[in-house]
RNA sequence: GCGCCCGUAGCUCAGUUGGAUAGAGUGUCGGCCUCCGAAGCCGAAGGUCGCAGGUUCGAAUCCUGCCGGGCGCGCCA
């Protein structure tokens, strides 16, 4: 309808140019938005009002020309001219039913788009390392991923999902070296833990699984594991040199080969669980890429070749260095280290060369807030490809800062004193976690009261969409019990019978459920949906109040049952991009 | 110090990409089950859109400068 509206003011523009009213290279954008107010009809243009400048008249004078060279269409009722020179549309009844007979008959593809038909697109998210659980501020990422590709999937775009594994560096190494110290302390060896390996229980379940596996064959005495190493922090030296040396001293200990078995361990281990964990959570991927695959298979090296030649890469303090600042970064970075070693940012440059390579049409990046820093640096690298930075869309998703009650609860993945995803999930169920989530903007720091979210209560507004939902089930259920039927073709052809503003209003919202669609995906914004669906159900709610569906006259009953059966199939619809689910009853 | 994000009702947040009188939820107060499920509905109260300028027909929205909060500024990942 919207696009319908835009032609017609499309044709009375050209009308007025060819009749010289507004100059001929006159050029504005047609913008038809739904009216917030209902006095305003279903659909405003302010066309009117931006040709005010370029024509050198008033608003309402260009406004009633404009409505006066408008083409008649069946769908529209009246247009009228208001405030400062608004045109608003008022579709006619029939029109708006429309949406209804649509709803019914596509069913679950009610409200696909073809925005992105044609168009491979590749969304990275999570990406957590795999050195423990997902913990709640990954469930953020994971819930507004998860969201963005069933939206865009939705809007026709070939969606690809993929989660990037850092299988490889030093923070693996800790943990394989955690694993052992745990493995000591099953042995029977009692000493001091170090200041800075992983901490978590996780750690010990691992080390429990290696010991039954391999019963002692990794045992050293703890005396010669600890000696001759630098301080650790509580002895007044630094953390960081200490666990270093510790993850040397396992590797001499073990050798090359069953230290490997020990890092693989702790990887699959990790990386296994994460993976029932968003299984659990309703979120699925086409793809884990590891990191360890790119150096293995020379594509860091190919990379590196490639900004070499293109003259992007220098050497400056026995380090290889990328000159990122010449594309608006705020200083170049080390790619590959003094030591030899290539630093995470050169994988990642390669991980997005790879990407780009594989030929997909966008990219998009879900990182924690705390990663922005990392964008210009990776923007700058496509850049030195030769890439447009346009194809990669890095979105930030912020913290969501936990509280019990009013008290902040504090996190930190060495300490093990997290709340991670899977308690959240045990806790408040996948439903209420996943809209809760994605309720609000990404960019918002969030506020995520456990309390709250945990008390099942009405708070929760999940409930209230999904209610909505199952109350309609609940009314079918009922007319079953009562010996009634539904005749759903004899209801569309009485949709007429649907006067009531309440009914009105259901039909102009399940109507509205396609725009939002489309809009919430391309502003990668699934809250948007978020919130329409309370809305929806707040219609379906009030409605239900209003007035009995049940009614004995049959051509009303029919109609009134379509009407909410419709507004059922939209909010199953949407429910389900958000990965929730719509119970039948509650 | 520099960079990014945020600041809207007591609290948690929307605000259709610059549009008409700034909206929800929650909390507070008052109503509604002889009625398809009260996890619901109806009503009331609640605002200097952080502050000050600027841009224009028109600003919560765009620009500049302050104030306040979060995050980031490693040859860590």
């Amino acid at each position: 309808m919207k696009d319908e509206l835009r032609a017609l003011l499309e044709t009375a523009l050209e009308q007025l140019k060819s009749d010289g009213v507004i100059p001929q290279d006159t050029q504005v954008p047609i913008q038809v938005e739904r009216a917030r107010d209902k006095d305003h009809g279903d659909f405003a243009a302010n066309t009117a009002m931006m040709l005010a400048k370029p024509a050198r008249r008033k608003p309402r004078e260009l406004a009633e020309a404009l409505v006066r060279a408008l083409p008649a269409h069946p769908g529209v009722d009246k247009v009228e001219v208001a405030g400062p020179g608004f045109i608003n549309f008022f579709i006619t009844a029939d029109a708006a039913y429309q949406a209804v007979r649509q709803a019914l008959e596509q069913g679950e593809a009610y409200g696909r788009g073809r925005q992105g038909a044609g168009q491979r697109i590749m969304v990275e998210f999570v990406s957590a390392n795999p050195t423990g659980p997902l913990h709640v501020g990954h469930g953020r990422g994971a819930a507004f991923g998860g969201a963005l590709c069933s939206l865009l999937a939705e809007s026709g775009y070939q969606v690809h999902r993929e989660y990037y594994v850092n299988d490889a560096g030093r923070q693996m190494d800790i943990l394989a070296t955690s694993i052992w110290l745990r493995y000591l302390e099953c042995c029977g060896e009692t000493f001091r833990l170090p200041d800075n390996m992983y901490r978590g229980d996780y750690v010990k379940a691992i080390a429990a699984t290696l010991r039954e596996r391999r019963q002692d064959a990794l045992h050293h005495p703890a005396d010669s594991v600890f000696a001759g190493l630098p301080r650790d922090a509580h002895e007044g030296g630094d953390k960081e040199q200490y666990i270093d040396a510790l993850v040397e001293r396992a590797k001499q200990m073990l050798g090359a080969a069953a230290y490997g078995e020990v890092f693989e361990l702790g990887l699959t281990s990790v990386l296994d669980d994460i993976r029932d964990d968003l299984a659990g959570f309703g979120v699925r991927y086409d793809q884990w890429f590891s990191e360890r695959s790119l150096t293995e298979s020379g594509a860091v090296d190919r990379a590196l070749q490639k900004l070499d030649q293109a003259g992007y890469l220098y050497e400056r303090d026995g380090a290889v260095w990328f000159r990122s600042s010449g594309f608006g970064d705020e200083k170049d970075r080390v790619v590959r280290r003094e030591n030899g070693a290539i630093t995470y940012f050169a994988s990642d440059i390669a991980y997005h060369l790879d990407k780009l390579e594989r030929g997909f049409d966008h990219c998009i990046d879900i990182w924690g807030a705390d990663h922005h820093g990392y964008v210009p640096r990776v923007k700058a690298a496509l850049q030195a490809f030769g890439e447009d930075p346009h194809r990669l869309d890095v979105r930030l998703v912020q913290f969501a800062i936990l509280y019990r009650g009013s008290e902040r609860v504090q996190m930190s993945t060495r300490s093990g004193q997290f709340v991670t995803l899977r308690e959240l999930r045990d806790e408040v169920g996948t439903d209420a976690a996943r809209f809760f989530y994605v309720m609000r903007r990404p960019e918002q720091h969030m506020d995520f009261d456990l309390e709250l979210a945990k008390s099942q209560s009405a708070d929760n507004p999940v409930y209230y969409i999904q209610y909505a939902h199952a109350r309609i089930c609940s009314v079918l259920r009922q007319m079953e019990e009562r010996g009634m039927e539904h005749d759903p073709a004899k209801g569309l052809a009485s949709l007429t019978r649907l006067t009531e503003t309440h009914e009105q209003d259901l039909v102009t919202a399940i109507g509205q459920y396609p725009e939002v669609v489309a809009n919430a995906a391309a502003g990668r914004e699934p809250h948007q949906l978020a919130h329409y669906l309370r809305e929806l159900a707040n219609g379906v709610h009030t409605y239900y109040n209003a007035h009995q569906f049940l009614v004995e006259d049959p051509d009303l009953r029919d109609a009134r049952l379509c009407l909410v059966l419709a507004a059922r199939q939209v909010i199953r619809n949407g429910l389900r991009i958000l990965g929730v689910s719509a119970p039948e009853a509650m």
